[in-house]
DNA sequence: TTGATAGTTAAGTACATGATTAACTATAAA
DNA sequence: TTTATAGTTAATCATGTACTTAACTATCAA
């Protein structure tokens, strides 16, 4: 029942920079320092942010000579998708069961 | 550009024992005893998990007499699921014009 | 080969998170 | 009216997270 990259896709995207980052990378690949630009910290500080991202597999990089070139794994992205949008299916069926007991039980002649 | 209701979803989602709350809440609404009862902790632990959950906008509850029901609210739900679902298309749109660019512009004959 | 560029590692600090037990407050049932 | 139930608050503790600056390593360009 425990999913451990499950907690680690969340916990990554809870964060504003890394989703800013996730952001700008579903616009394409980009290298640390194009991530980095925009945001208001050091470059450590983009790299740990870079390392959760790629420990929740939501990115991967890769290195070419002395730049690092990030892109977005979508799968993880699709299983994120997924838990959120089956429990959310879910809850609207039991909705939808409650909707129709009540209009089944409903005394008569009401729209 | 910052969305703290966005955080604090994806932060609550983060953590397995409150993801297994909101899967327990998408089979119907739940008391908080009920929700503790399969989880091995205490019932303090219990209402933090909680709290955090309402603070997200996940859940809401309501108490009568001394008993308090919570239940999902599916709108910050939908809310992550568009989140992860428009990045996920817009790289996959991106893909897609990167696939056509390769088609066009690779020497002919092939498949 | 000198210097700039792109990235990485290390050490340290401040604050947030996840849990515990103990003690307390209502509400309902016997 | 006692007693059990459902939930809540407070105090405490250990651990994890999000940065910082400084120092370092490759790689490429002049």
């Amino acid at each position: 029942m425990i999913n451990y990259k499950l907690d680690r896709s969340f916990a990554a995207l809870a964060d504003p920079t890394r989703r800013a980052m996730v952001e700008r990378l579903a616009m394409g690949p980009a290298t640390v320092k194009e991530l980095a630009a925009p945001l208001p910290m050091s470059l450590p500080a983009v790299m740990l942010h870079l390392k959760v991202l790629e420990a929740s597999g939501l990115v991967t990089s890769e290195k070419q000579g002395r730049v690092r070139t990030c892109r977005i794994d979508p799968h993880c992205l699709s299983q994120v998708e997924l838990w959120v949008s089956e429990r959310r299916a879910m809850w609207e069926r039991k909705l939808d069961r409650l909707g129709a007991f009540l209009d089944a039980t409903k005394p008569d002649n009401e729209p």
